[in-house]
DNA sequence: CGTGAAAATGTAACCGATTACATTCTCGAG
DNA sequence: CTCGAGAATGTAATCGGTTACATTTTCACG
């Protein structure tokens, strides 16, 4: 492997001239950057990115830990921090963390000196407790969680899906069936909360039976489903904590003969590529998830930037409605 | 940032001493062992990784190089190289290339110090040249595009399509169109070859009118349907090259009021999540895609393990007819 | 020409770890 | 009690860059 040296010792100069035609300083000559660059291209030199960064205390890599890789919504994220990250010729390191306090904390322990900056989705209200260990220094982006002193995004999950019901509502359902999302999870929590709330305003009470527990798997949303329609009196609604287990929920009413939205209204939340294909198509509430990862990334960046005096705030990206055929009149 | 130096200070030990701690050398007693940790755990002390690796010329780190992140395909590929990474204590480096050489050089370039490793995926034939410029001795796999002297790991699609297209030629049917894929590239072209092979030995003679090109986006197989239905005398089924092709179809079909299967059949490839609950469910080729990134992964590893007379080999993954009631008997 | 400021280049310290080699310690055998 | 082998620890070179500072070169101007 040809280090700086060999380029310095081909070309008859010394190493800083070297790494000064590399970052594009001034201080060369011409003729000295062009001589220079024809023997780096000769002897495909590149430089060695852990040796610079060791001495610059710059990685120009941001990491992204999440707490799973299954699905669009990831993967839509990613692309989200990737896109933005390109253009400032960063990398991306990404981890996978299970949603484990100790993973999370060895993930994070990881990335010291690998990464200039993190941003951390913990689904788990308080999995992000070991990102609190790091160096107040470190330029951190919280999704989803909050956490005072910390930047974070989040997406307005309770008024989305408040919405969401209020528009089941409007359609004259009031027994609404919701297939809630994992326990643990802080985004399903507050999509619940969206949906009592909506009842609550319009005077529906609330009936257990109708509250089934799901982990936002399509396989889930499909059993879900299949203990609704056992409900009774039946409910006439489904609103679903996210669209893999709404697309579940349809697949099985479609089996037992029930029709959507004729007999049952169904709704979900993401909007992801899919709900535009099912049969019907699925009423959901839209996140711009790539859109929230570019954003992430750009609030990132900022810190990163700027390192000193840098305020942390809080910000949420509301969702938006989106009606289609699985919740047209019954 | 505390540093190795640091915690060998307030432990009274020399960094040598700290440095086999961390590294579990058996060479240190174990008084001195428990003191130098606890004294890191209070100093917050974690090893840079920068530094690390750059004398110890590891990076624990493997790069995937892919043409884009749009889509389900690549994010099941993603997590089944995590998933084999993880278990090994590596961490990923994502980029994205969008397939073009100067991007595709630039981050193979850029990756220099930072990888151990390296997956490459690059439909476009040849688009992976850069990576020849690679000192040979660096592990390399290479997805898709077959290169001498290097591992590299394809999926079949030629056999695929051709199992796909004479099943539809059992069902009957004797027009069968096609939504080719982008035109540079090779999965796309090496479906096309099994289709042309299945209607040659069925004797079926090809007619340029049913080939219709797309990009592999669900947009794209909407818009080629509705000119496949202008087709005359107008063809009886479609295979799309991918699957988002074909759910794109189905929905201009659905418009268009014709019936699936009776009117028209529709087969895809891939078998992505959402095939499952298109209506009609989508008969498709099935690839294992977080299979085929973990043996990706797992083959690069042997690579890395073993650096010294390694045997560069290719490797092709057969699919899986997957028939379901979008090509059931018109 | 001589001169000095600016431009170009070189020298060497430094980033934070690993590790070969040197040194010190420990303890049983003689 | 001495000695020496082996265990424990320390010293310092090294990895491949960046960059502050020192040195040399260039060139406009008197």
């Amino acid at each position: 492997m040809t280090t700086i040296k060999d380029v310095a010792r081909a070309a008859g100069v010394s190493v800083a001239t070297v790494s000064r035609v590399h970052n594009g300083s001034p201080l060369v000559t011409e003729a000295t950057r062009r001589r220079v660059r024809k023997v780096a291209v000769r002897l495909g030199y590149s430089p060695h990115a852990a040796a610079r960064s060791l001495s610059s205390k710059k990685t120009n890599v941001i990491g992204v830990l999440l707490p799973d890789l299954y699905g669009e919504f990831y993967s839509e994220l990613i692309r989200g921090v990737d896109q933005c990250a390109q253009q400032r010729g960063f990398h991306l390191l990404v981890a996978s963390s299970h949603n484990e306090r100790a993973e999370i904390a060895a993930a994070v322990q990881s990335m010291r000196g690998r990464v200039d900056g993190l941003i951390v989705m913990s689904p788990a209200p308080g999995a992000h407790r070991p990102v609190k260990d790091l160096p107040a220094t470190f330029p951190v982006l919280l999704l989803g969680a909050a956490s005072p002193g910390f930047d974070s995004i989040a997406i307005a999950n309770e008024a989305g899906a408040r919405e969401m019901v209020q528009h089941l509502i409007a359609k004259g359902h009031r027994r609404i069936a919701m297939i809630l999302g994992p326990k643990e999870n802080q985004d399903a929590a507050e999509r619940f909360e969206g949906y009592q709330g909506a009842l609550g305003e319009a005077g529906i009470e609330e009936d257990a039976a109708l509250h089934v527990t799901g982990d936002f798997t399509d396989t889930s949303g499909y059993h879900a489903a299949r203990a609704i329609l056992n409900t009774s009196p039946r409910a006439t609604a489904i609103f679903a904590g996210n669209d893999a287990m709404a697309v579940g929920a349809l697949g099985a009413l479609r089996e037992a003969g029930v029709r959507v939205p004729e007999d049952m209204a169904v709704a979900g939340f993401d909007d992801i590529p899919m709900s535009r294909y099912t049969h019907p198509p699925l009423s959901t509430v839209r996140v711009d998830i790539a859109g929230l990862g570019e954003r992430a990334a750009v609030r990132l960046f900022e810190a990163v930037a700027n390192h000193r005096r840098h305020r942390a705030r809080r910000e949420v990206v509301p969702g938006q409605l989106i009606l289609r055929a699985s919740t047209d009149s019954p």
